[in-house]
DNA sequence: GATGAATGAGTATTCATTCAT
DNA sequence: CATGAATGAATACTCATTCAT
């Protein structure tokens, strides 16, 4: 009865919706979330406004899918390896493999950094990710909270047996904390810097794994 | 109409103009500069609308106002050390000094946090302050190349003189890049951090202190 | 193509024009017609908004063909009795048809009491129906003049009859007008009174009826 | 300090109110409350959109200050005569009172018939007066139940002296029941009529006086 | 100087209607 | 015939800025 099958419908939705949360998501990026306007997005979107709200019922649930999916992609992402043991070389990967995919979403991140800057968002994303409020203080967003302590442990362990014997009375914990404060400082750095530093941000990094590794 | 009488409006001027200043940027840093309304402000300031405008001739003017008070505020503030020469104790007092600095003006720097993550924002500044691209990129203002070099030839002296000779092979400018990045990433962490983790933030400063002192 | 099929495909297109009209008319009834949605009528009707078109014009002209029907309904349901002659039972079962013709089509009648009260409608109603100018007036909507006036002679020779004679200088006219105030009384209170208050309809009715049988 | 008093502009700002809500009303009444658009309105006042919103937070704002300003007038008026006590005379001036001011607020009138039709504005407005429920069913709105009663309480009593011995087993309840139908059906007929049908008015009022007087 | 009334361009959102498939 | 994607004009509401007093 359909002209079209409801597959086919469904595809269509989801590659326009897909369209624009990207077209979205780069203006919030690059211009912040309340200086972007509907009518922006829906005109470098191709289409008009109405046909927006087709797609989400309004600006805030775009946002808010916009970070749903970001956050699930990296989810994804990392959930390969869990085994909880981190090799020298595991580490320069978890390391690397942290900052590439900064690299290749470096929008959102560039969002997600804008967002938790303001006081009511934060307060909203807290609301979403109530089990990851240790690593939003820090700047991250992370969605589940075996994943996070999974990953803290991770380290944790691998900061024990390379650098808890080395002085006696020397806290492996708080030297992962300045770590992890490190790599803040290094992503916030990445995120917002112009995009021909690449030869800098190498190096940084591969700086950052030699002093840890 | 006699010159006292002349100083005395200059000084409530003056006084006004701090109000309003104030008022603002702790709104601006709460809600966001696109949020917050000048109705809003001139309310909290305690004045009308209309002459807020004799003070600012505009909403963004008075966010330049704003951002160029604190940063020649800065300036005068850490322009009385310069003789290039830091001793251990002493730079330990700098980290300190740069920590208890950010935590009087927690709202100016959130602001510029947020104000530094929007592109047109971004070039704007830029456009401002010229001559310290290369710390804008790293999160900060700084309003002088001369001083900005000051403080990174200082720093670089005493990275060299206390770390340069470690060990062969050892690059002194590239451990300084390496707490930069901490010293950034520990700053984020502090100015969207709740007020209630003081000791956690004392007790890393002391670590950051030790780690290079 | 054979006329069996267009007769089927014309009955399955009755069909759905009556079921449209119906959930429209109790939409409109229920939330107004300028809150209801044709997106909601398509949808509580079971079909496209595309489709809807294919039955009806536009939302307006969707209106006024429920308009028409009720109306038509409403015609032929009384024409039965014509005979220009009310015994007091038949005056009875007159009123309490009247009342269970409203209860059958409460949502209609809901209706057609929002829409006179508009100004704009009324006056296109008033183009519609513009012999019933008179009964209109009085909130009703009667589509020819010749039954009208059957209804109004009707009542009036059983007026005559019942209270011609019962006091000199007494006038029946006058009489029945006060009686189709209490009439059109009823009505209202009827038509948007919650559902639970049977009883006092009933006995409301019984009090009428006594009143003039 | 001012340029103008407070009083100056509160003074101002009750008679620009006041305009508002006049021109409001009329359109609410003509046209129904969703056709009337804020724009319409302003344009009619000679103001602009924006003005509006200094006065009233929202349209439905404006719509229940408008209603609560003609409910007040109303008790305020109705207020005066509370000796509980209907003599003949006075009850004959009740009745006329109730239409003259019916006459002086028609397009209140208009605008609450309307209102009152709709199942969600009647829900809200049922939330605002909840003490009147009893009356609102039957088409009116008044402020207080004090008050109500009194006016039941006051014409049960006349109907009592008036109508209770005139047969056995007669109800006068009921009667005014009755009574009260045909004064809502010929308020119902008076609020939706045209202007010129002043005589007729009249005479029914004279009619329906006479009848239980 | 000082007020807040007034403006108007702008913002998110809605919805009747059209149309490609 | 049937779908729902697509449009665009309209709507309520906001807010930086201006201006009469």
């Amino acid at each position: 009865m359909s002209p079209r099958t409801t597959e086919q419908f469904e595809e269509m939705r989801e590659e326009r919706k897909a369209r624009i949360m990207n077209v979205a998501l780069e203006h919030f990026a690059k211009e912040g979330y309340h200086k972007t306007t509907i009518s922006h997005i829906a005109r470098h979107a191709g289409m008009s406004k109405g046909l927006m709200y087709n797609y989400f019922t309004s600006k805030e649930s775009l946002l808010f899918e916009i970070i749903m999916r970001s956050v699930n992609e990296m989810y994804a992402d990392f959930d390969r390896n869990k085994d909880g043991y981190l090799s020298e070389d595991e580490f320069e990967f978890f390391i690397r493999r942290l900052f590439s995919m900064m690299k290749e979403k470096i929008s959102f991140w560039r969002l997600i950094f804008q967002l938790l800057m303001q006081n009511e968002v934060r307060e909203k994303l807290q609301r979403m990710f109530p089990s990851s409020t240790v690593f939003m203080e820090q700047g991250s967003i992370i969605p589940d909270q075996a994943f996070l302590n999974s990953i803290v442990i991770t380290l944790t362990d691998y900061f024990v047996r390379k650098k808890g014997n080395e002085k006696p009375g020397y806290d492996p914990i708080r030297e992962l904390n300045l770590f992890i404060l490190m790599l803040k400082g290094f992503a916030l750095s990445y995120v917002f810097m112009d995009d021909n530093d690449e030869e800098y941000h190498e190096k940084t990094i591969t700086d950052i794994i030699s002093k840890y590794k």
